[in-house]
DNA sequence: AATTCGTGCAACCGCCGTAAC
DNA sequence: AGTTACGGCGGTTGCACGAAT
């Protein structure tokens, strides 16, 4: 025989919840606990809810420290990120947004920043269908089915539609080297730990792994990110990992190869992806705003009657590692170079 | 002003691995 | 060992709301 049985599933309400029913169970867990029975807690807190649906409440609405509202350049970057390397594990994605739940961050990622990335499709491999691209994911990190570790940076850049024209057409991009070095200092600190170092790859541990001295994401098969230095004034040097399938743990603790790089305060954009190695530059070539090389503007023509967005998962992962393959990165400072679209 | 369309998001559904019986 | 529920997760749905027509 098996458990007793979950909940009277003709006596429960389902839909949206009351604030009366919110206060309930806000007050219980607060005072009891969810004493590690969802199923029980309904009944003991007085509501007509199954217990799945308490917990679903509890975890993406009412438990302490949730984030509502919009998602930052900063967060848009590590679930690109994340999401390049691992796909949709929005659970997994979520231990690195302190405050956002899985659930936020996969609608945020199916109605908003899919859309984004869809649209910034290079015009050299953009399928028919699938829209041009619109500038903002600029050098999320991924390792696309080659594996290979890639670190990422972000100047911060938006990709609100410019309001005459949201599908704005940029300046003819220039063509430069497929990489580039952009200063750690243009790295939200957020994103940036420390590695000192050390050849081992000790990544950091989601929520916590911010506050820990490495840079670096990496889950299950890739390793994502690493930047390092010995210090905050970039007095170290920066380390790339570029081993294929690395080790790790569940954290993605892993040890991947990694090369001493003589480049202070700079971490590596992009990668080579025919000698699978890294390619580095020192950032000048088409630096500061060049924007979007190898790119066009015009906006979704696959928009016209088609979907844009029915990219597998594969495909998606390649749309964001290509995203890094072309320097279309900018300083958002220099705003005559600055390009949005979208 | 009325209707249609698009978007955002909360909540549900169903599956899976694990635990309890 | 087999059965069943629990907990967790990703995918999907449906509603509310604002914008566009």
């Amino acid at each position: 025989m098996g458990r007793a049985p979950c909940c009277d599933k003709a006596n429960v309400k389902k839909g949206p919840w009351s604030p009366e029913e919110d206060s309930k169970l806000k007050e219980y867990i607060e005072k009891y606990g969810t004493g590690g029975n969802w199923i029980a807690l309904p009944q003991k807190a007085g509501l007509r809810r199954c217990g799945k649906s308490c917990r679903l409440r509890w975890l993406n609405y009412l438990r302490p420290n949730i984030k509502h509202g919009e998602f930052s350049d900063d967060e848009d970057r590590i679930i690109c990120s994340v999401f390049a390397s691992i796909g949709s594990k929005w659970s997994v994605i979520a231990n690195y947004l302190p405050g956002r739940t899985d659930n936020d961050i996969k609608n945020y990622w199916n109605t908003k920043l899919k859309k984004k990335l869809m649209g910034m499709v290079p015009v050299s491999q953009r399928k028919p269908h699938q829209a041009t691209f619109s500038h903002h994911l600029q050098t999320y990190s991924s390792l696309s089915s080659h594996s290979h570790a890639v670190t990422t940076t972000a100047t911060s850049s938006s990709y609100e539609s410019n309001s005459s024209n949201p599908y704005y057409t940029p300046a003819a991009p220039t063509p430069t080297s497929f990489t580039r070095l952009e200063p750690i200092s243009s790295i939200p600190s957020s994103l940036l730990n420390i590695n000192t170092g050390s050849t081992a790859a000790a990544a950091i541990h989601p929520q916590e792994g911010f506050a820990s001295p490495i840079h670096q994401y990496q889950v299950k098969d890739n390793l994502l990110i690493e930047a390092s230095s010995s210090s905050d004034d970039g007095s170290g040097s920066n380390q790339i990992s570029h081993g294929k399938e690395p080790e790790y743990d569940q954290y993605g603790a892993a040890g991947g190869r990694y090369e001493q790089l003589g480049f202070q305060n700079y971490v590596y954009t992009g990668l080579d992806d025919q000698n699978q190695r890294f390619m580095i530059s020192n950032g000048s070539g088409g630096g500061g705003g060049s924007g979007s090389h190898g790119w066009t503007d015009q906006r979704p023509n696959g928009m016209l009657g088609e979907t844009p967005l029915d990219l597998g998962l594969e495909e998606i992962k390649q749309l964001i590692s290509t995203n890094l393959c072309n320097n279309f990165s900018f300083d958002e400072n220099k705003t005559e170079e600055r390009v949005m679209y979208y």
